[in-house]
RNA sequence: GGGCCUGUAGCUCAGUUGGUUAGAGCAGAGCGCUCAUAACGCUUUGGUCGUAGGUUCGAGUCCUACCGGGCCUACCA
């Protein structure tokens, strides 16, 4: 076993359940993390990558009753669909799992008990607003009347968004129910936990304080929250909801809790752990093999934690969740890196679920492949700030990029050889100054990419993969193969031996971008060899004279002006 | 209202602790090549770096104000 494998606990911010994500939802986290745990695959390290379904919450509950269905079934229903989803992007999770299982029951509530347990939990009682005609308690923001600053009609009860005016529920004129529209609502007195986070403030200050190596996105969002006002506040982590996590203390009962669940903040983060451990329970491994990753006294002091996420996610991964895993007061691993996201806007405006606006990820895939997707989306990843989709980008980009740098390579390439040498790598000839040069630039060219695909420069990383494919055409050009083949076939052998073998190295460096056609490089060269180019020479022979292969499809298939003016037109409005 | 981020060529973005003529890709123009998905290569036109001040020998980079965009503001998740 190589001395410098390392171990790396990836996870991605859970996507919630309530319907099909898109595409901003994806590059915010889901697919930047699956780069990165196939980039560390690919080095030889070891790599558990988990994700899961958010499930629970009051839009999940809403989300069901609109759809019909008891939540519990609408659930297992979506997790079924964004499980396929994630599949056909080729999300490489280990384990995809749901918040709502009973491995995170269990761990929420132990967490829950240990806090309790070190004085962390306070029960406060407060008033909230209760429907009867819903049969349930209303979150402020469910809550609808008129603005008393403004008098707009359409105010929420935490803020009315026409005059930004923040508010109480109980300060609204003629308060109704967002959900029913139900008039007949009363103030009840109810019990909560709060997670007493400020006890715990000056220990994640300083920890986030030795965060220097973080995104500033990440760092600042976190101060804020520690910083503002009269600091981090004590957070209520229970709801008056029929769906979550029941209230318990460890595996007993919370007197006073019955009938309450965690709120869907607390447990959500928790998923993190239980999914690992849903991971070893479906594979039937003993329960080390889980702790492993997450027990520092278990072995997992030399695991390297790194979670994605996009900006809105940031205050529950900087400070709740941590300030639950500090809080037990037991050895649980906390993160190490925090890489956040800004968010994509689609064509000039924001994508939007509730009004059908952009490309959701079941239409994205029905229309392309993942690797179009995952290659754009990646390379324009809303790293620094927010960044913009637009077909028109779209098209010219992945065309340019794929079909015409890198898959117009795998073509002229292979059927060049095709046609001068037969389907086989040819022999003779050595490699001269240009192919010494073409090394010399792949070997600094790597070495970059590397250190970018390390330091999660997505972007940057991606800008380094593409100038490497463009190295491959140039070299073409220089060396001219179909022209120095009339006078000297052995020169132009030596040429396209390299050449293929570049397809290969290709293949290998482009595969945590676009795995697909990566795959399909090297079926087309009859290899299964997708070691890391760590000896770069020898990468370079390792499809020696003779061996055999064949011209493959065209790897990418170009946009056309009509496919995307379709599709313009399809997206530009509600979700058909 | 407050906090943070952001505004650099037509478009999408880089620009390290302030240092000589501000970069890349795409789009545009020209040339070359013809193996290849009318693909590739080379050259090249585009920028008073949001605006106005200030600090400095020197500012895209620091400070102030203003203008525009975005996010968050703790009971949506």
């Amino acid at each position: 076993m190589d001395s410098r494998m390392a171990r790396y606990l990836i996870t991605s911010a859970i996507p919630y359940i309530n319907g099909i994500k898109h595409l901003g939802t994806l590059i915010g986290s889901q697919l930047p993390a699956d780069l990165y745990a196939r980039y560390m695959r690919a080095r030889g390290h070891e790599v558990m990558f988990i994700c899961a379904t958010d499930e629970h919450g009051t839009p999940a509950e809403l989300a069901a009753a609109k759809a019909g269905k008891p939540v519990a079934e609408f659930c297992a229903e979506m997790h079924g669909v964004q499980a396929q989803i994630a599949k056909g992007f080729r999300l490489s999770f280990d384990h995809f799992g749901r918040s709502s299982s009973p491995q995170n029951h269990a761990m929420t509530q132990y967490f829950a008990g240990k806090l309790a347990d070190n004085g962390l939990i306070q029960e406060v009682t407060e008033e909230q607003v209760y429907s009867k005609a819903d049969g349930r308690f209303l979150p402020d923001r469910y809550i609808e009347g008129t603005c008393p600053n403004c008098g707009y009609d359409r105010a929420r009860g935490d803020q009315c968004e026409n005059c930004t005016k923040q508010l109480n529920p109980t300060e609204l004129i003629d308060p109704r129910s967002a959900i029913s529209g139900s008039t007949d609502l009363e103030v009840r007195q109810t019990k909560h936990l709060y997670l007493r986070q400020s006890a715990l403030k000056d220990d994640l200050d300083a920890w986030i304080d030795a965060k220097t190596d973080w995104p500033v996105l990440t760092t600042s969002i976190a101060k804020k929250w520690l910083h503002d006002g009269d600091g981090l506040r004590d957070r209520g982590i229970t709801r008056d909801l029929d769906w979550g996590v029941p209230v318990k203390n460890g595996d007993k009962e919370w007197p006073g809790m019955e009938g309450k669940v965690f709120y869907v903040w607390f447990d959500a983060p928790i998923e993190y752990i239980a999914g690992t451990r849903e991971w070893a329970d479906a594979a039937g491994r003993p329960d080390a093999d889980w702790q492993r990753w997450w027990r520092t006294d278990m072995g997992a002091d030399d695991v390297t934690y790194v979670q994605f996420m996009g900006k809105d996610n940031v205050p529950f991964h900087t400070l709740s969740f941590p300030a639950t895993i500090m809080g037990s007061n037991e050895p649980w691993k906390l993160v190490d890196y925090i890489k956040s996201f800004n968010f994509l806007n689609y064509d000039g405006g924001q994508f939007s679920t509730s009004q059908g606006r952009g490309v959701f990820l079941d239409q994205a895939l029905e229309i392309l492949p993942a690797d179009y997707w995952r290659w754009w989306l990646l390379s324009h990843a809303p790293e620094t700030s927010d960044s913009e989709f637009t077909w028109e980008q779209f098209q010219t980009d992945v065309n340019k990029d794929l079909a015409d740098v890198l898959g117009n390579f795998v073509s002229r390439v292979t059927k060049f050889c095709r046609s001068k040498f037969g389907e086989a790598v040819p022999e003779g000839g050595e490699n001269g100054p240009d192919e010494i040069a073409l090394i010399e630039r792949l070997k600094s060219g790597l070495a970059t990419y590397e250190a970018h695909m390390q330091a999660m420069e997505i972007r940057k990383a991606a800008g380094e993969l593409r100038a490497l494919w463009v190295a491959g055409n140039e070299y073409l050009q220089v060396t001219q193969p179909w022209a120095v083949f009339k006078t000297d076939p052995d020169r132009a052998a030596a040429v396209i031996r390299l050449s293929l073998n570049l397809i290969r190295f290709y293949a290998v460096l482009s595969a945590p971008f676009i795995p697909d056609a990566s795959a399909s490089m090297l079926s087309a060269l009859k290899t299964e060899d997708d070691n890391w180019p760590d000896d770069l020479d020898a990468a370079l022979t390792t499809l020696p004279a003779g061996h055999t292969f064949e011209v493959p499809e065209v790897l990418f298939a170009k946009i056309t002006d009509d496919q995307r003016a379709e599709w313009q037109e399809r997206f530009a409005g509600t979700r058909d």
